[in-house]
DNA sequence: GTTGAAAATCCGGTCAT
DNA sequence: ATGACCGGATTTTCAAC
């Protein structure tokens, strides 16, 4: 199905960790030339596998120093209360993400503020006017680190 | 402090984006030049605004199809507790993301597995197993969506 | 499948305004 | 601050193996 050798999980790797590395830097790290990396590495892209390249941006050092994910369980949850939940909430400038999830939730949401004031701001004016909207749970992060995944350890 | 312009958001706005645009596409976009426009993204990544560029990997595409947000709360929280904690727990291979939070819980993990039996395994070799392990919540994602955020409206 | 090379593009820096 | 220019590196295509 997925038609990957060793060598495509190699670069894959290198390139989830950064995405800035030349194709023939690549090509040499994985023992290939760089008309062959880089043709590798279209592909992967042409299959879906390797999507968009973004940067990471520092939220903090644009004064937003506070994270929260907020749970959100819905009272009602027919079809259109979750398409009048997700368009509200979507429209919420700190809102940043917004996973659809299964269990004690309906919704996980990750919310950049300020600080802890305007975060109460968000979460009374915003989020609690949300149309549907039950239960509510906050967690501040205080820190994060991503790991490389299971592509670290595939194949 | 930030010392940011409209022009510097319109740039961030536009890399958020899409990290491949060139600073020549990205100077006619914003209305200067290429090099002012070089110039400004360099000042973006030495004051720390801009960090690295990452690739977007499709895990399902890679056979992961699952992912399980994990709330974890420890039973004894000594500063003992917390290092040995995420020091078991980056090295499980299925962990992506390790938050550390206040709230209701401790911890907060993002974990990639093949399927619902494949994270069963994990769940309760790898995690339940983990040292200090009190209370675990878990939500799977159905879907996720990732918006600008503040930049989307900054300025 | 591979390599090597040529053309187009982009980066990174310098210079003058 | 900005735009113009330039050498070197990189991407992308293409011919050949």
């Amino acid at each position: 199905m997925s038609g990957l050798d060793q060598t495509d999980l190699a670069i894959l790797r290198i390139l989830a960790a950064d995405a800035t590395r030349s194709a023939a830097e690549i090509g040499r790290s994985v023992g290939i030339g760089q008309s062959a990396a880089w043709r590798r590495i279209r592909k992967l892209r042409e299959s879906g596998i390797l999507g968009g390249r973004r940067v990471v941006v520092d939220n903090a050092a644009l004064g937003f120093g506070v994270t929260v994910f907020l749970g959100v369980r819905l009272a009602a949850k027919g079809r259109t209360s979750l398409d009048e939940f997700e368009r509200a909430v979507t429209a919420i400038p700190e809102v940043q993400t917004v996973q659809h999830v299964l269990g004690q939730f309906d919704y996980r949401l990750r919310i950049i503020a300020r600080d802890i004031s305007d975060f109460e701001r968000i979460l009374r004016r915003r989020i609690m006017t949300l149309p549907g909207v039950g239960q509510v749970e906050a967690n501040v992060m205080l820190s994060e680190e991503r790991l490389p995944g299971p592509l670290g350890t595939l194949g």
